[in-house]
DNA sequence: TAAATTTCCGGAATCGTTTCCGGAAAATAA
DNA sequence: TTATTTTCCGGAAACGATTCCGGAAATTTA
């Protein structure tokens, strides 16, 4: 019950603190045989030293802190297996918590980790955070952080993410290969960069190949599978079904598929869908969905890295953004038949 | 960059810490306007108590701490959701790690907990874990330590699981009342307790209804998709192929489908295919799977509060296994047609 | 008015470490 | 043998808070 410190063992082997101490740590200043006999009796007695007195006095911890909106959707684990695979290497210990897409959990999330005393911090942001004050205060205080994924531009620092315009812009080509006239576009909540730039991707295929776009193609959604569910209900009962559909994510995509499957409507031959960030899903429902490929994993372990360079270096940085590199996966759910 | 401390507060006010802490802590033994004036100067300096002196002190961080095996699967990560449900009310952060299935991981998350004095922990095993000593030693030093799921009898202490037995039993009799003959079970990893328990139920199933069983019926494999998809392989390579299969958990059942569909076989009509640990997938996938649902959030709800109340308590607690009920969500994958 | 009580605050110990400083003993150099 | 350096260790300050103890000033009671 009662945790065993070092003066437990001081008095033990009638020695000084400090000399119990240096065992633990110097490789000089000390007898070998005293180092020994120290480090012996202290396995012994069960000791280990106490990690928050040794924080209070180094200010630092060890560990980093990951704060994510959620993880139902595959997308924030696999990014978060990525990190850890650097971090574990090094010694870090990783610390995860989710704020549930609220901007006021994300907040308490970070400060938590402060409290903790992470050396830095890898962060995505949840749907509500518009105000991102208490960040570019961290960062200007010097504090490593990174984003990724829901990332900010009114914030500079490192950050991760995938050129959503260029893929988003493909993604809609191909359907436009495919022949499909009438493509709706299942945006994200307006809130978020890539939501935009899934967008302007989508608007931009449509120009360069002289297609027109009004108001009713692009339709705002969530990035559940519910809020899928619920746009194509209601288009459904409006009767104002498109040929295609390019959905901001792969659950949206889902959420249709179950709909259209539901009301006896044929994918891709009634109506054609696409994703976006691969998750196992799209592998798996029926028939399999046509989705861009983010390499989750390798953006956890980009943000880690770029933490890491951050800790490690402790000198000037200069805020770095890298664009990972996506692929259109083609399936069934988009071929023209 | 430079923290302000309570000293710094103390100096700018010409006062001593002790009043500065009691401004922050007490409600007597000190002024109103002396409190008011330290309070608004305390805040405009942009001063907060540092956590970490504080958890020196006080011994205890109002953090929990949550040890799970992976989160690729959709099952813990809905598992945590539950958990922060009643710990976020309550004032107490969150604190998530993942083994990764692999018992070194595992135990080094559960002492970066401790070191992090997390006031209690909930877990659930690895795989790999057949030695739970360092787990014992923690329980009988009366820290609250609730497990869930992946449990191990060797350990007392509060937890939280479904009736394994009861619902592969009721699963296989299903398949056995549709008329399947030829049943085969893709049993979990042997270590643990409800790969044990599933198999027991699905065997006894078979001996009620007098059915019998040899030793090519019931085949290990892990808990992944992958894994899934390999044995079914197996099983057609070796043109050993069953009515019907009562799969451990969900993904190896997709993993099975994946197979048998990719081989022109029809599901049920070929092969009828059971899960369990209703997820998202079941649902998703085509033929929707029949699975047993267990009740995540609530499993997350009730270790939450078995350890809440533990930690509240204080005193002597009573080992406590907590059994929540499941449910046969019959879907299309195993009618008869 | 004197005595007793209350109010309010400062000093110092404490939590468990690390690390700087200095000093005795041992080893080396002169 | 004496002077200098090295080796090894103890003492004490520091990290940033909380809290017990005690004491001066203010208030109440006798």
């Amino acid at each position: 019950m009662k945790h065993i410190t070092i003066k437990d063992v001081a008095k033990r082997l009638n020695c000084s603190v400090s000399t119990i101490s240096r065992a633990f740590n110097d490789k000089y200043d000390i007898r070998k045989e005293t180092r020994e006999l120290i480090l012996n009796t202290a396995r012994e007695m069960g000791y280990s030293p106490n990690p928050m007195a040794k924080r209070l006095l180094k200010q630092c911890s060890n560990q980093i802190g990951v704060v994510v909106p959620e993880f139902i959707n595959p997308f924030f684990p696999e990014v978060i297996i990525g990190i850890q695979e650097v971090f574990l290497k090094k010694g870090y210990q990783v610390l995860i918590m989710q704020s549930n897409e609220s901007y006021n959990n994300e907040l308490e999330n970070v400060k938590a980790m402060e409290n903790n005393m992470v050396d830095g911090l890898i962060l995505s942001l949840s749907l509500e955070t518009k105000n991102v004050e208490y960040y570019q205060n961290l960062i200007a205080q010097g504090f490593p952080l990174v984003l990724f994924n829901r990332v900010s531009n009114q914030l500079e620092t490192h950050k991760v993410v995938i050129d959503d315009y260029k893929w988003a812009f493909f993604a809609t080509e191909h359907l436009i290969y495919q022949g499909y006239k009438k493509i709706f576009h299942f945006s994200g909540p307006a809130g978020l960069t890539f939501t935009q730039n899934r967008k302007n991707g989508f608007i931009d295929a449509h120009r360069k190949h002289k297609l027109a776009i009004d108001q009713h193609t692009i339709i705002e959604t969530g990035l559940m599978i519910s809020d899928g569910e619920r746009e194509m209900e209601k288009l459904i009962q409006n009767n104002n079904i498109p040929d295609a559909i390019f959905a901001v994510n792969d659950p949206t995509a889902i959420g249709a598929m179950k709909i259209l499957k539901k009301n006896g409507l044929k994918i891709p031959g009634d109506v054609a869908l696409v994703g976006f960030t691969e998750s196992q899903l799209a592998q798996l429902v029926d028939p399999p969905l046509t989705s861009v490929a983010q390499p989750t994993k390798e953006i956890g372990r980009t943000a880690a890295r770029l933490l890491l360079d951050q800790i490690e270096s402790k000198g000037i940085f200069v805020p770095q953004t890298v664009v990972l590199n996506g692929r259109l996966n083609v399936r069934e759910s988009s071929m023209k038949l």
